[in-house]
DNA sequence: CAACCGACGGCAAGGGGTTGCCATGTTGTT
DNA sequence: AACAACATGGCAACCCCTTGCCGTCGGTTG
């Protein structure tokens, strides 16, 4: 069933195992000739390392493991390319878990490998301070879309984000926003909000926030709803383009006009966000790098103490598209 | 740094390790208070099983690795929660790996990862046969979207399906399709168009075939113009919704009306067929059974003969949307 | 020519579990 | 009461690979 062991090799390359094994991990620590012939026999018989007796000693697996909190989520797949491409770099493998928007299910499946990864890539997590504090404890973390002090993070700019936004509807005469908050659970809704409230403050104009609402295309129907019904408002700004696009539906069956009756803005520049109509104007930001930073984060994370783990904030960028427009 | 042994739970609970062992995996094979102990010791001492060393002994992982064709693709999404749904069920872990359409990048993953997993589930893989008989003799192979005798396979049912969309195309009046093929190695281009053809014959239509694309959105101008230029189809039957999304975006740039002039319909019914504008008309099924299916297959490939491994065909929905119409 | 030294291989001890087999202690059978 | 049949728990080998330490051997050095 498995392939040959180091022992087979050894056998027909007539040397002891620690040879074999050292011929692979220590090259200059046998012979030339001795290491030739053992990498010779080994091609032959194809022989290959098993990885767990490897880690079992070692205590490194080679494979880290990233963490979403729920895999529908189109915003994710940039995400997940990025790590999986920065981890082939360094002959690692992802592992994938979907947390299902459930803090239980995400705590439970950390706990489940913690022993068999070399670190977690925590994306959107819905756990709380303390048990991310707690993983940390265990094993090297990096937070995605999420910040906490003692935690490596990587998340995109969002107030600076945010304020594009801000101005970008300003600019387009916009003076009553109102923000379609995120789960109550979700740092970055809490964020958001922060953001959004002083960059209005700053471009004198008013924010008002409802929800929470699940950030799913089938909730854009309740929130679009509540939106109207608070009334008042311009423009739009939902967490996230799922629930934008929801909004939009529901919009467009009630007859409501974007841009024209109002603006709606959205955040991550998924992939339907461009082909929806209107267009939507979203936050976006090179979500691959975000991913690849944080997978290059983990792997060097061996290294820094806990109180200076970096927190990296990438650019964001505005994409405008029709779903904005001038008030009239 | 890593959490207590099976050793540190004997000691504690003064018993020998193998009882320990034996309380966790066969747990009528110690008694009932003895059982009870250890596990009152193992769970205040936060133990752990370390999965390296089970796995090192017994040979079974609970690992299953995917190999997806391009995670880029959104209709991989919903595969992916099916398997992962599935594979926690069990207790599996699931490993995603993105193969960038590239088989030499699919063929090394395969290869490094063998030794680690307890099998393969190879979506649309654009490996050549002889290699996918070389991993099923090593490691138990599911294919998805791609049929091979001797291989397991779980695949949408693409031949009622395609009678389904020229069904519906017939009836609407067109008399001319043509097919916008996938890539030259995959399986599923080769399928589709034999099955577009056996049904276009049954219906007494006409269809024709222009190709290879990419399947992406961006090449999707590339295919608009080639059918333009081609002439004579008034309904368009893309590789997949990504392509016809293109597609439908080009269409709309030169003019071309749908489905007024011309009709699209795609495959696959990812997220974004729904929202893009007119909606696509495409055939769909539920992905998320398929990688469900796929990976229940994996988990009990042990027990069958390479002869007899299943062929499980799911059925296919054609959802209808805006993208076609009746012939003017 | 003795004392040293570096290069190279081998021995053997883990690392954390699992499991076949044996030695007890219990219960049941006649 | 004597013996068979279980039920339990422990011992120790084993899974595959890594690595500290030691022995050997040819070559330097003084």
């Amino acid at each position: 069933m498995s392939g040959p062991t180091i022992y087979d090799v050894a056998a027909a390359a007539e040397v002891a195992t620690s040879t074999v094994s050292r011929a692979f991990s220590q090259p200059g620590r046998v012979s030339a000739a001795t290491r030739d012939r053992v990498l010779a026999v080994a091609a032959e018989l194809g022989y290959r390392p098993n990885p767990h007796a490897r880690a079992l000693l070692s205590g490194k697996h080679h494979t880290v493991a990233m963490v979403v909190s729920d895999i529908t989520n189109p915003h994710y797949f940039e995400l997940i390319r990025g790590a999986e491409m920065r981890a082939r770099v360094s002959e690692y493998t992802l592992l994938l878990v979907n947390a299902e928007e459930s803090p239980r299910v995400e705590w439970e499946q950390i706990q489940r490998l913690a022993p068999a990864v070399d670190g977690f890539m925590l994306s959107a997590s819905r756990l709380p301070d303390e048990n991310l504090l707690q993983i940390a404890a265990q094993r090297p973390v990096v937070l995605v879309s999420r910040e906490l002090p003692g935690i490596a993070s990587v998340v995109l700019d969002h107030v600076e984000g945010c304020r594009q936004i801000v101005s970008h509807l300003a600019s387009l005469g916009h003076r009553d926003l109102l923000y379609l908050a995120g789960p109550r659970n979700s740092w970055m809704a809490g964020t958001r909000w922060a953001a959004l409230q002083t960059a209005a403050e700053q471009a004198g104009v008013s924010v008002r926030r409802i929800g929470p609402f699940t950030p799913k295309v089938n909730q854009g129907g309740a929130a679009a709803d509540a939106a109207l019904n608070a009334g008042g408002a311009t423009a739009l700004v939902a967490h996230n383009d799922l629930l934008a696009i929801g909004v939009l539906q529901r919009l467009a069956t009630r007859g409501v006009r974007v841009p024209d009756d109002v603006s709606v803005v959205g955040f991550d520049d998924i992939f339907a966000a461009d082909v929806c109509t209107p267009g939507l104007t979203t936050l976006g930001g090179a979500h691959v790098d975000v991913g690849r930073a944080a997978v290059e984060l983990l792997l060097t994370a061996g290294s820094r103490a806990p109180e200076d783990q970096p927190r990296v904030a990438l650019p964001t960028e505005l994409v405008l598209r029709g779903s904005t427009g001038a008030t009239t």
